[in-house]
DNA sequence: CGGGGACTTGAATCAGGTCAACCCCAGTGG
DNA sequence: CCACTGGGGTTGACCTGATTCAAGTCCCCG
């Protein structure tokens, strides 16, 4: 379940990928203290459960998270996808407020809190990044309000292709690795309207889609104008 | 306009208000840098802009601040509301990120950015107060995405109201400073919804509209239980 | 080849938005 | 003192878009 592995060349990479900014005195703090422990995660485990402890600070190396909150009626909002590069786990306080899992394998880098803490606590470049890092989400998931509270079915979907082609690079084909749940739990919506909306995108001619998950972006200037 | 006042009680005062996590460090920092520059916003005025240059932090010293973003249609989201002792315009670019106003009148301590970023570039302990308190809106902005996901009128306008009681110390009587058109752009629901559901929740004598600002409410036991 | 999970699609329903009329009240000017 | 005005708020009738309910289909995997 949780092979240790090792790839230097790997690890360099991931430090580039997708960092909305660089942070490079967190990277130095990931080399330093992470070199030892990577760990796998197959599709579905859990990484992290909301009210747990928050004892380790995670980096992906290789693969989707996606971090998500539950209401008291059993609904799930996924509040972001993580991908290679992106930091999770961090918290203010001692216990995790979300519970994040692998959507498909994952690998991650682990760091103990309190090893992270104790040089962030002697280091103004690292805790610098830190809250630079937490600006970033901040400013995520503000995006993601906006989209929550004004923006229809198709604006919504239309933007999360769009936003997961950014993620690729800027590329046309897409590689889905959620379900139509993970998206409909992302944007707010139930899976019936997200499947709807996909089918009117394809029958419009915007989008083709080869198989469940591979998506190609047929039109991206217009797809984007519908976007605002 | 802008009447330069000094009232030392104030301003120690607002360092312990609503202070969700405390700041020491960057209480001490605003202390030091903001002793001659406080001051007042009459009501709607704009504190400063989305796009404008991030020259300066705030800090609430009296009223209420509402922050929000505009969408290409038009609509209006507000993102939070701002209350004494809460710090505002800090960001990580250059850029102000959302527009900020007075709702009623305000008045406001102010530090220049540039000072604020030297001085946290040599205070580890500084730094580490910005980054718990964007961690902060981190949060607040996570929960506010997952009601505007999830929630259905009622329990939105419940919870606002809760949360106006909760920011006035618990009180049951409430004097909402802000519009309808406030309540609504920052529920993501119209002005209409919001007006009917408070008739409604008057109705079943959950609340009293005693008049358009002032409300009381009866049940805040109920009240939390509806709100999940 | 059979089973089951993921997905799609149609029809009915409903919550909230839109449109439109109206009220309330403070401020203003006659 | 009263009439006028305008902004904020309420309320009703109707409409629309997303959810719900209910079949189905597709496709992966044993």
């Amino acid at each position: 379940m949780n092979t240790q592995i090792k790839h230097e060349q790997d690890l360099e990479d991931v430090a580039q990928k997708r960092s909305r900014r660089a942070s490079p005195a967190l990277d130095q703090a990931f080399r330093s203290l992470a070199g030892a422990l990577v760990r796998r995660y197959p599709r579905g485990a859990e990484i992290f459960g909301e009210g747990e402890p928050a004892n380790f600070v995670y980096r992906v190396v290789e693969g989707t998270v996606r971090v998500y909150r539950l209401l008291s009626d059993g609904r799930r909002q996924i509040c972001d996808f993580l991908y290679p590069g992106d930091v999770l786990g961090p918290e203010a306080g001692l216990l995790h407020r979300n519970t994040a899992e692998a959507v498909g394998d994952v690998v991650l880098q682990i760091v103990p809190r309190k090893a992270l803490a104790e040089m962030a606590a002697a280091d103004v470049d690292l805790t610098g990044d830190l809250w630079r890092l937490s600006m970033d989400w901040f400013q995520r998931s503000q995006d993601h309000a906006l989209i929550l509270a004004r923006q229809g079915a198709t604006e919504r979907v239309v933007g999360f292709l769009l936003g997961c082609s950014d993620q690729a690079g800027g590329a046309d084909d897409l590689n889905l690795v959620m379900t139509r749940q993970d998206i409909a739990d992302y944007l707010g919506l139930t899976i019936h309207t997200v499947s709807r909306t996909l089918s009117q995108l394809q029958a419009d001619g915007l989008i083709e889609l080869s198989s469940l998950r591979q998506v190609r972006l047929c039109d991206a200037d217009n797809l984007r104008e519908m976007n605002g």
